[in-house]
DNA sequence: TTGCTGACCGACG
DNA sequence: CCGTCGGCCAGCA
C-alpha cells in the first residue's frame, strides 16, 4: 500500500535511521525484524545503494553477527567506516567492534 | 527475459 | 575445525 512501498530496502532504510547515536545493529538483526531473517545480504545491498542516494542512513551503524566491519571496503576507505564509528565513541579493535554487546541496538526489542 | 551477483546467517558433513 | 550450500530480494548485462 501507500505507507509500505512495496520495498524491502525502503524497510531497511526506515530501521537504520531510527539506529540511535553511539549505537550499532546486525544485518540479520534488521532483516529478521523485517520478517525476513534469510534476506540479511539484501539489508547489505539496501545500503550499499544508500550511499548512491542521500538518504542519511548511517550505514556505518551496521555490522555482521560478529560485530565486524564487513562493510568497511563499501565506504570508499578501508578505514573510513572504523573512523566514522570512532567518532562516535564506538571503540574498534581489528575491524572489530569492542564492546559490541553493550552498543548493540536491537530493532525487534527497541522498538 | 534469464541469470548472476551481492556489506549475511545458519545448518550440514 | 573448516569448507560448502541454501535462502532471501533487488539491480544490472
Amino acid at each position: 500500500m501507500d505507507a509500505e512501498k512495496s520495498g524491502f530496502f525502503q524497510k531497511v532504510y526506515a530501521v537504520v535511521q531510527k539506529i540511535p547515536y553511539g549505537r550499532v545493529t546486525s544485518y540479520g538483526a534488521v532483516a529478521q525484524y523485517l520478517g525476513s531473517k534469510g534476506s540479511a545480504r539484501m539489508v547489505g545491498w539496501a545500503l550499499n545503494s544508500s550511499k548512491y542516494n542521500l538518504h542519511g542512513i548511517p550505514a556505518h551503524r551496521v555490522v555482521n553477527r560478529q560485530g565486524l566491519l564487513t562493510g568497511k571496503r563499501a565506504f570508499g576507505g578501508q578505514h573510513t567506516m572504523e573512523e566514522l564509528l570512532e567518532s562516535e565513541g564506538i571503540r574498534i579493535k581489528d575491524d572489530q567492534i569492542v564492546n559490541f554487546n553493550e552498543i548493540f541496538w536491537d530493532p525487534a526489542k527497541e522498538l
